[in-house]
DNA sequence: GAACTGTATCAACACTGTGTCGAGAAGTTC
DNA sequence: GAACTTCTCGACACAGTGTTGATACAGTTC
């Protein structure tokens, strides 16, 4: 029960809702515990599998006491969600400025690298995530927002290299950037989790990146 | 309670495990109620929010009783899968055939147009397959199996095209085709079910195909 | 027409999991 | 040391799943 050294908190980060109900205090601990609990069980098991009581007992607590934590299961997995997404928006480099700098297949392939490096590490909570979204409008809501963010960033590359005459007219860039997008979720899912037909670990990027390209320069592009 | 008058039963299809239990005889008319049943609300609402019950009461019988028929709500969804994919698969136009017939970019839409057809009229069963697929191994492998197929054939189409000369070398056919074949399963699924991102329902099949056809034939496609 | 057999039905039960309530323990403040 | 806030949990109510055992109700079969 020895409290993990801590490296030092986060200064004043509003506690926004999803995480416990009282005021700040000390019981802290207890908040990180059942979080942490849920990463680990995550990557053992799916979701489903995993009762408030699995994830009291593994904080040390009763099932009781977790809902003074948390208001369900679902909201811890939302909050661990919710700091993946950070994580992975955080070191993102923006597609534009990459293309820039190391054209279009280098520029593509730094983004998206540094994009899915969060994901890799953690596959328990991303199939969390994805299991949740069927019965949890929040879950939806907030992989929506996601997506989103991705789209407009793809159809501003889009047009931009519509406009410098770079790239051919076609559909509206808004449409192609939608549907590469959900190309690459759908494929770097199932190759994470290991469905089957999936990509290989190793290949996807090379793939996903070569059909991106074809897609929007309309041509095989040799650099 | 007067039986539906019915065209004529099916002649000798074995019950294939999924469906009742018991031997043959005449209470085929609840299992149909079942069915129907599930059918009709899991166009209301999502498979999560439909009971045991539910689906006893709608056919008119207790829930013990309904596990005389199905040994779960699960099995229940999983025949009703298990028709709309055969439904799916029936009419299928062989790709390579149409692609022939009628050009690349005639064809695909028209292979493409003719499989989704099945889907499009039943969006509430295509969501419980995809619900059920996180807590459901046998969803897992019937779904598989349907992609697998379809990369099959898209393998093909593009290890032919690339033979004759007509598409570019790439990455390998089969990678390409799995990449392809999820995009479209992704985009189809958010448009049919109205997600956020998704393409408009008029223009999902523009814009896939336009990728396919870049993708695959490394330039813009005039025909 | 009595005994037999398989189909069909359901009340009652056992179980798992969720979320709530209310009584208190434990710490803090004045 | 009284008052307040934070934290904890036993006991409950509830919703849902799946099972058991008794029973009704055909048809046969003799």
């Amino acid at each position: 029960m020895a409290a993990l050294p801590e490296a030092k908190s986060p200064p004043t980060d509003a506690p926004k809702g999803r995480g416990r109900r009282g005021t700040r205090a000390s019981g802290d601990d207890r908040e990180r515990a059942i979080l942490e609990t849920a990463e680990r069980l995550l990557e053992e098991r799916p979701l489903a599998e995993i009762s408030v009581d699995d994830l009291a007992k593994g904080a040390g607590i009763s099932r009781p006491t977790f809902y003074f934590y948390f208001p369900s299961k679902d909201a811890v997995v939302l909050t661990i969600i919710d700091r993946l997404v950070a994580d992975a928006a955080e070191g993102r480099e923006q597609i534009l400025t990459a293309l820039a700098e190391h054209g279009p297949r280098a520029g593509l392939r730094a983004s998206l690298e540094n994009l899915y490096s969060a994901f890799r590490s953690r596959p328990g909570v991303v199939r969390a995530g994805s299991d949740l979204r069927p019965t949890n409008g929040e879950a939806r809501d907030l992989w929506s927002a996601v997506m989103e963010g991705w789209v407009a960033d793809v159809t501003a590359v889009i047009e931009f290299e519509r406009s410098r005459g770079t790239a051919p007219d076609g559909p509206p860039a808004r449409e192609m950037a939608i549907a590469l997008v959900q190309m690459n979720e759908r494929a770097q899912y199932a190759t994470l989790l290991g469905e089957e037909p999936s990509l290989d670990r190793d290949h996807v990027l090379d793939v996903l990146i070569e059909i991106w390209l074809r897609a929007i320069y309309g041509e095989v592009v040799s650099d």
